[in-house]
DNA sequence: GTCCGAATTGAAACCGGTTACTTAGTTTCA
DNA sequence: TGAAACTAAGTAACCGGTTTCAATTCGGAC
């Protein structure tokens, strides 16, 4: 009978070198954090051993005496929406360039989930917490997370996307008002007056921004606004894109431009548009927001926003950084750039 | 002048707790854990004191202590693609059911950081690593990575999607075999005989099989295979597809069905069939590989291939904690779906 | 030749848990 | 009633590093 082979190869330890090398684990520490100088004789000896052994220090027994795990947790809503995944990728690469790990978890938009991934990532000890979408989207605070949050902030800065009322969160945001007035005044110098926007949800925060600016922006140029070409009481995704477009059909409305929400929400809107017999963009001007790959898989491409994702992450990471160390602004804002493709198009007269 | 704020709100351990109820940090621990007796009047004092104080134990103490850090590592090649992040997910949610967390690397396809994040996550003291695409994909592998991977090995058991000869990983294997036939019955008994197969890079084996297939296919129904209509010297993404499919146009064929590699590449083999004046359906039918959300934001909707997900995420977790236990099986195998939508239809007579 | 400071290095405490071993207090049952 | 058996809880060692503090060595100045 043969013992169960655990994979129980046990780790060789600093000991274990120290030993080899016949110097303290104080030295070898040394040489392996580099803060403090080892003469040159045994430092080579030791650098040696740990090559022959490929020695690496437990980052536990490391993160457990320097209290510094070196790991910045990032909660998202769900990575398999592309805006997201481009985003933790943006941040994944901005931590390692400055020596963090980051630790990913998916909320999967279960409010329940968010505050358990929340717990389960202080758990972890990571320094910092960035949490991308979820609950940190709506436009009214829900109370009972922002008290968990706070709970939380007592020991472990959170940086968030949005904004959490009631805590202090250090934030990244996006400058959704921009973007809109961008992707209008585009609709706009092209001719468009009857212009839909659909998608998404209005209880969230960027999602009322950019109503608030659609709105605004028509005011200023005088172009009246009319209720039925809005139609925002569902979700980010391609079926809603499809759905809330039937629905302002259904109501007997011919918007000559279309704002999606985002690019998924876009292909929807644009299945919706084709299957009422108009063409993209002779007919009608399709535009969407977040230039995820989505938008150029599309035929035509799609005109849509583009947020300069690796600054994006890199500001995120700043301020969880920032935010480690108790220092830095509150709130950074990204820019929004206009990317025109072939989904917009002059106006129909 | 302040004091740097630095967050050092100390978080509170398991010595407070034993302090403030009175108790050995043996006790408290064993509330902990849960594996052994506590009386119950100390076991609900320090059961409310642990809730008082919202504290959680140190995972690093802990992992440090039982050398069992509860995380998976999951290496994979990027989670934009949405294959992969689809995949990621359902490997968090099956590693979550069994008490896992896991912890995310993108290799982003350069091979140097793909042997720099294995040392990585050994450094976490990560207790297996699931290996999704990337090297682990390449036809013949990479003998200077096997190396890497063996040398791992020795310490953290590494689990693959696709396979490493020379070493002993685990492997949770798609039936891409399988697949293909499926697709290409599909087509066959649709009435095509002019089948192109596109995207991809004949280098990596799950591509190099399916082409096996294809051409045993083709065989098995007595139509003769043409070389011209392969074009699998590229990418997976859209791009790529799209210029592939151009060259066969360009070699004067012109199939009535394409199978897409995938279907991100799906996507650039439609827009070049649409640039050359077809329609899919009616005149070129397209199917492609993975069952994205992509294929379903395509219009038309993609004919594809599905894995279950959940179930393959399933499959590598299991494969990952019997590797740490040393026992259980060297490979499982994900069987394929077929999932027809409009993009594939009667061929042309 | 003596003394001082700088440069190395080692001993030991510590980080925050888990757990083997021990002790004290109860039961069980002859 | 007393010995054996069991239970609850404490003591202390240990996991694998880092770091403080003290000791030792060495070179140079006087």
């Amino acid at each position: 009978m043969q013992m169960p082979k655990t994979n129980e190869n046990k780790m060789i330890t600093i000991y274990d070198i120290a030993k080899e090398a016949q110097v303290s684990t104080a030295t070898v520490s040394r040489v392996l954090t580099g803060n403090t100088k080892v003469g040159k004789e045994k430092r080579e000896k030791i650098l040696a051993i740990i090559k022959k052994y490929n020695f690496k220090p437990n980052a536990m027994a490391r993160g457990l005496s320097d209290t510094k795990s070196k790991i910045i947790g990032i909660l998202v809503a769900d990575v398999r929406n592309p805006f997201y995944a481009d985003l933790f990728v943006a941040c994944e690469q901005a931590a390692k360039s400055v020596g963090y790990t980051v630790l990913l978890c998916n909320s999967l938009d279960v409010m329940q989930q968010e505050e358990h991934l929340l717990d389960r990532l202080a758990q972890q000890r990571v320094e910092a917490i960035i949490q991308i979408g979820g609950r940190v989207d709506d436009l009214v605070s829900n109370m009972e997370y922002v008290e968990k949050v706070n709970q939380i902030m007592n020991t472990i800065p959170v940086v968030v996307t949005g904004k959490l009322e009631g805590t202090k969160c250090k934030m990244v945001r996006i400058d959704s008002m921009k973007a809109m007035e961008l992707l209008m005044e585009h609709l706009i110098s092209l001719g468009h007056h009857q212009i839909a926007m659909v998608g998404g949800n209005i209880k969230v925060l960027s999602t009322y921004e950019k109503l608030l600016q659609y709105k605004h922006t028509l005011n200023k140029y005088h172009i009246p606004y009319d209720e039925e070409l809005i139609s925002l009481e569902g979700s980010y995704n391609s079926e809603s894109g499809y759905t809330l477009m039937n629905d302002i059909f259904a109501k007997g409305k011919h918007p000559t431009a279309v704002v999606a929400i985002n690019d998924c929400a876009a292909t929807g809107v644009q299945r919706s548009i084709l299957e009422h017999g108009y063409r993209i963009p002779e007919d009608i001007s399709l535009v969407g927001y977040d230039n995820t790959y989505v938008s150029q898989m599309m035929i035509p491409r799609l005109t849509t926003i583009d947020y300069d994702y690796p600054l994006f992450g890199k500001y995120l990471i700043e301020a969880a950084i920032d935010a480690i160390e108790g220092k830095g602004e509150m709130m950074k804002t990204v820019t929004p750039h206009l990317v025109v493709r072939e989904s917009s198009g002059k106006a129909k007269q």
